[in-house]
DNA sequence: GCCAACGTTGGC
DNA sequence: GCCAACGTTGGC
């Protein structure tokens, strides 16, 4: 079992917004990185725990727990001419864009940046260092345990 | 809106 | 394969 942080901007689909859609199930479109996209097609499985963080907002932070719900499957968005993540380059036989579904369990008392600094045991998380900019980071079992309790 | 950091592109 | 230019991310 792995654990990961994946960002998502709440303009774009919230903690909340995915609690309301079917099954507490979104799937994550838009990946658009290499990195990221290996991450969720190659590594992620089932089951794996993911922390649902909120980027580009006014209090960026952790807000909720949640599951790797799928196994990675292509981005339907980068065939559609219609979609901001559309991708011209990409065809339908060999697919460059993956996702996977992740569902929220449940909501965690908001965890800002700086409370998240403010603890030594989790200097190491990605995304407390500087330049990152991955929407998708692995995390350590122990940060998972000290974040989620 | 600024800007640092990083990823991608493309000429050579 | 190098690297400069450019684009994007994302906190502040």
């Amino acid at each position: 079992m792995n654990y990961w942080l994946m960002k998502s901007e709440p303009q774009e689909c919230s903690v909340d917004d995915a609690l309301a859609a079917p099954g507490a199930t979104v799937p994550w479109v838009g990946v658009r990185n290499y990195q990221a996209r290996n991450f969720m097609r190659d590594a992620m499985r089932v089951g794996d725990g993911v922390l649902f963080y909120h980027s580009s907002c006014a209090e960026p932070g952790i807000v909720g727990m949640a599951r790797v719900a799928s196994t990675a499957r292509p981005d339907p968005t980068q065939f559609d001419p219609a979609s901001p993540y559309f991708d011209a380059a990409s065809k339908p036989d060999a697919p460059r864009w993956w996702l996977v579904d992740v569902q929220v369990l449940r909501k965690i008392p908001h965890l800002t940046l700086p409370q998240l600094r403010a603890r030594p045991e989790l200097a190491g998380l990605r995304v407390l260092q500087k330049g990152n900019r991955l929407s998708i980071t692995p995390v350590a079992a122990p940060h998972w345990q000290a974040i989620t309790g």
